[in-house]
DNA sequence: TGGTCTAATTCCACTAGATGGAATTAATAA
DNA sequence: TTATTAATTCCATCTAGTGGAATTAGACCA
């Protein structure tokens, strides 16, 4: 299931044993399977499957289940109208990072759509670097090894930025990256009900570059860190 | 995984054992594969299971896949900020329906919350009853004595309606209920790129009476069904 | 402290279903 | 017609799900 991701909504069974690895007679028999139990539907025409509207159901439960996005959403929101940028909040899920909720900021009303679910590389984006500094040192080493494993280009390049980061977590609060050279970014983290953490990110196209980003928007984005920490406290202290 | 809903988002081995009738060992199997796959989470303060962010990219995936959303929600949008109504698209899933997308109207702007993924039941809303209109008469058949077997309460009732309601759809092309006796909605049905049916609905708190939104708003839905269909239409052609 | 209750997990025998190589079928292109 | 590609089926294998029984862990209470 993992294999349906934004621009490949379609997929045959070859095209899942490829990506997958695994050979097209297991891969058959598993569509098959999932079809039955409703997560995938089959496309006749195509000969291709895709995603069920069920899997909208569960995101839907992960929504209302979580006290953090229901919380957050609507501060997110309030700071992205105000100061008319991209806010998000994101988690890591495996080696990605996967927004909960990206308020995104358009001056066209109808095109502010939020993604929640989109997942932006870890390894070079604020919101993934903010997060790696938040690890245990032993679980960073790990994600480190890990990732070098994925033959990143320009690994070398990556992993001194990473550390940058870090240290600029540790020292700052906050550390900032501009990925897909358009998009710059400045990330903090929040803790969560659960004691994990979570990365919290401003971003804009990167027209306005970064140092104004920071010299502008820093004190806000720690505002809206601290007033998500107080209310997720008050709610600890309620159940 | 379809366990966890709106309103139970934290389970158990033992409640989801009881949900799902399998015996606890084999829940406890289960759950243990859901984490290390990466679907669940578990909660160590809590002992219990909650559904991982990973549901989110499955639900983004499929959202950025499905043209008819895409196509489909701004016009909704915009419909709904005009008429100041929640507009719906919605289809099947077992016995309910699965809101596609659904935009809902609120004086307050930041409560204008997308909820796409609720379920509502299918036997009782405008929304379900419209897709159950258009089902070939052996699959509806089929349905409505799936239905039977549930033990619904009010059956006999209810099944009156339904017939009502596809009898309101041959006539008149649309079919209205008031459900949760405060909401009142009306509803068509859309055809999609595949050939099936979704359903398409304007509802509204019942302060406003049905026949009110009959007699208002029915011209403005039949409107964006047909902008909707003939949009996708125009898709069908260039692919 | 000891006892009871409940929930989660582990153990184990069993089996359904996943696995993957090979053969078959179907559809499309050359 | 032949070649090519993808999906499916077949079949032998074996992993992982299944579920009853036993074990462990924790909460609550006398």
């Amino acid at each position: 299931m993992r294999c349906f991701k934004p621009g490949m909504g379609l997929l045959g069974n070859s095209e899942i044993a490829e990506r997958t690895g695994l050979p097209p007679s297991t891969i058959s028999r598993l569509t098959q399977t999932l079809v039955l139990s409703g997560f995938l539907e089959h496309d006749s025409a195509r000969q291709a499957y895709r995603l069920a509207p069920t899997v909208l159901c569960l995101s839907h439960a992960f929504k209302t289940a979580s006290a953090e996005i229901r919380l957050a959403e609507p501060l997110m929101r309030k700071v992205s109208e105000k100061l008319k940028l991209n806010v998000g909040l994101a988690v890591a899920d495996r080696l990605e990072m996967v927004y909960l909720e990206s308020i995104r900021y358009r001056k066209n009303v109808a095109l502010r759509a939020v993604a929640s679910g989109q997942r932006v590389p870890i390894e070079r984006t604020s919101l993934g670097r903010a997060w790696i500094a938040r690890l245990e040192p032993h679980r960073r080493m790990r994600l480190l090894l890990e990732l070098k494993k994925q033959k990143i280009k320009n690994w070398s390049q990556i992993e001194k930025e990473i550390h940058e980061a870090i240290e600029s977590m540790s020292e700052k609060g906050y550390c900032v990256a501009t990925w897909l050279p358009e998009i710059s970014a400045i990330s903090t983290t929040v803790q969560m009900l659960n004691g994990n953490y979570a990365s919290l990110n401003f971003s804009t196209p990167a027209e306005s570059n970064l140092n104004e980003l920071v010299e502008n928007y820093t004190p806000a984005l720690f505002e809206l860190k601290n007033k998500i920490e107080f209310e997720l406290n008050q709610i600890k202290l309620t159940q």
